[in-house]
DNA sequence: GATGAATGAGATTTCATTCAT
DNA sequence: TATGAATGAAATCTCATTCAT
């Protein structure tokens, strides 16, 4: 395999034509539909441009290299999950903090929850890629949506809200995936969603001034 | 690639003299080593005898798969995990509540940093293996080290302590691995890490009757 | 195809049992056949495994990349070249510097040749392969012996042996491989070769002191 | 691949317009270019296309096949290496032998030398190439001119002018390639060039009668 | 004519696993 | 029992060539 330089894993060249990026688009799609179906290590580059319905050489046009697939394919839903969180952040902008974070905890719940498998398959695509990169760019976009929706909180004010936000967000996210991955039963998984936020709620009571 | 049955993850043989204890010390020791130093898809079995002074022959004389290594190398980790989280419960048990989640906390946390790229090199290594197998009877262990001691609180009583339990398990573990993987620095981590018992806390508070 | 590194063009490893000696030659000798039967382009390393009766796999264990097997070609041919030409230089020592520059001739055109389908594929197998460091190391081998020898000729003295044996090395190689090249027919090529001799002997006489 | 047909090595269309014409120069300086910098296993169509500034297809339309663009390459430069002895050779008309050897020596190394990357790519290029019938017309051609310029000597005359002319000519190509080859350093290749004069005067003179 | 997307055979290379010694 | 040579299926990737637009 040759080895994976950072500008190899984006894609070789934009579709100019529209034959093209429906070539792209079922690229994606057999992606997805082959780590579900044969999961991460039976993800190969034939596999998936079989499944796509393209030549491997047509798939190599666009993605040079196995690894641009899966990161491309973390960088599309990495994306969503901001513009989620975002759309969240806005609707709760002003609203009490404690109807903030049982949004958050929510949104968050229900992306990863709606197609657990494509869920599953990603955390598991990840082994080999280094997607540093990609977690950090998402998580300042999430850190700068939901610290202004904190701030913007109608009954709380927080000394540190940095420190505050970070904490939350690190404690949301975990407990999500873990919940996830534990293959909780769905009435545990929801009750531990339901103590989740009464727990966060407790946290933002105790390090909160009444505004 | 032989289709991995549940059985041929077990180490084919028990070491039964010294010399064989060490050879497999040497094989789980090497194996870390090649998860650090070459990432998880340069694993390969050859690098691994290699790397423990043995023969790929020897190798698989004790492991019959591949698999089972990893299969192995998490089973040891989980073990000693639980054996870990189970002293602590011992050593809380009948302290305060407040006591308990720091005390887990503190375990947990130092459990995943003291060697980091081990720990991250396992986290790398599951990609392909079914261990919900291990994670079940971990979780079954922790969960029952931890009611037992949750319940000698000596400053609470929980209506459902099934559920609290599950859910501090799942927020503690959650935010841990979270922490961990977002790559936060030293003075944020630790800052998350005292935020979460002070959560933690406030939701214990929230939810027991004084006894 | 990987970069080509200088260390991957030395074998693997060096066999150690009987079986894997055996196994090396036959790949030596398949890869001279592969590239006399089917031409440069069609040296492949499944062709080279198939005709050597071997497996890919066992011929990566010796040769890490294809280069190196030509590489090996090579360094085995000129080693042996340079060989032939020590030799004459030695049986030469303290002739007359025209039977000397006459056996030099004779060495190196029948070397070329002997198995004239073996040279000429050996010279088409180069085209991708940087083997500078090969030729450096032939020429020096190649020039210490015949500078040792023309000084020893018992008729002449030259003012400058390196120069002139420069000239000489440099003419007769060159024109024995253009001749070669050439596809001369034998009596025209025979005709150049004398005419080479007389040329080489008439410089001797014009650069040299009588002793 | 096709097989290569000797039809399909010359190129599909003559170019008729000041554009195409344009077009083809583009190729060929591309294909230069990229046998420079990339090496002649880095020469695909696609990479010369692009270099040249045209599409693929539009390439097809002149290069019917990739070995026709380095057929038509070395065509190229052996027509004008012919024209460049061919003038030489009508400027030293008359001249005495020493002289023409001397201008035939000069004439062909400062081709060799003017541009060496360009002689070293054209060079390595042929690997694959069945150039035969270009080399051989371009001996004739050579040949046809320097016998003629022999013949005028006006201080020498030959008996078998035809065999020392094919000395000459082998000789002196051969000793030019070798010491482009060798790498030699410049004030090494400059002597011996100056002593390949030497030694083809001496022979000369050796195998001539005076006029 | 020109374009460049698509093709797919075929090349290189890896690596889990076996088995003769 | 230990060794490590051998295996070969399978993976990644390339590139000359075609052809719809």
């Amino acid at each position: 395999m040759a080895p994976v330089t950072q500008q190899a894993l984006s894609p070789r060249k934009r579709p100019r034509q529209a034959r093209a990026t429906a070539t792209v688009d079922a690229i994606y799609e057999a992606t997805i539909q082959v780590l579900l179906s044969d999961g991460p290590h039976r993800l190969t580059t034939t596999r998936v441009a079989e499944r796509a319905g393209v030549s491997v050489g047509t798939m190599y046009q666009y993605f040079p290299q196995k690894q641009a697939l899966i990161h491309a394919l973390n960088e599309r839903y990495l994306e969503s999950l901001a513009e989620r969180i975002e759309t969240t952040s806005r609707q709760q902008h002003g609203a009490s903090a404690g109807l903030m974070v049982q949004a958050l905890i929510e949104t968050y719940w229900h992306a990863k929850t709606e197609r657990p498998e494509v869920t599953r398959a990603l955390y598991r695509s990840v082994a080999d890629l280094d997607n540093s990169a990609l977690i950090e760019r998402f998580a300042q976009r999430v850190d700068s949506a939901t610290i202004t929706m904190l701030e913007s909180a109608s009954d709380s004010r927080f000394q540190n809200v940095a420190m505050v936000n970070r904490t939350l967000v690190t404690v949301i996210f975990g407990t999500v995936r873990n919940a996830f991955e534990r293959q909780l039963a769905n009435h545990e998984a929801d009750g531990v969603m339901q103590q989740l936020v009464l727990m966060c709620r407790a946290y933002l009571k105790a390090v909160s001034e009444t505004r």
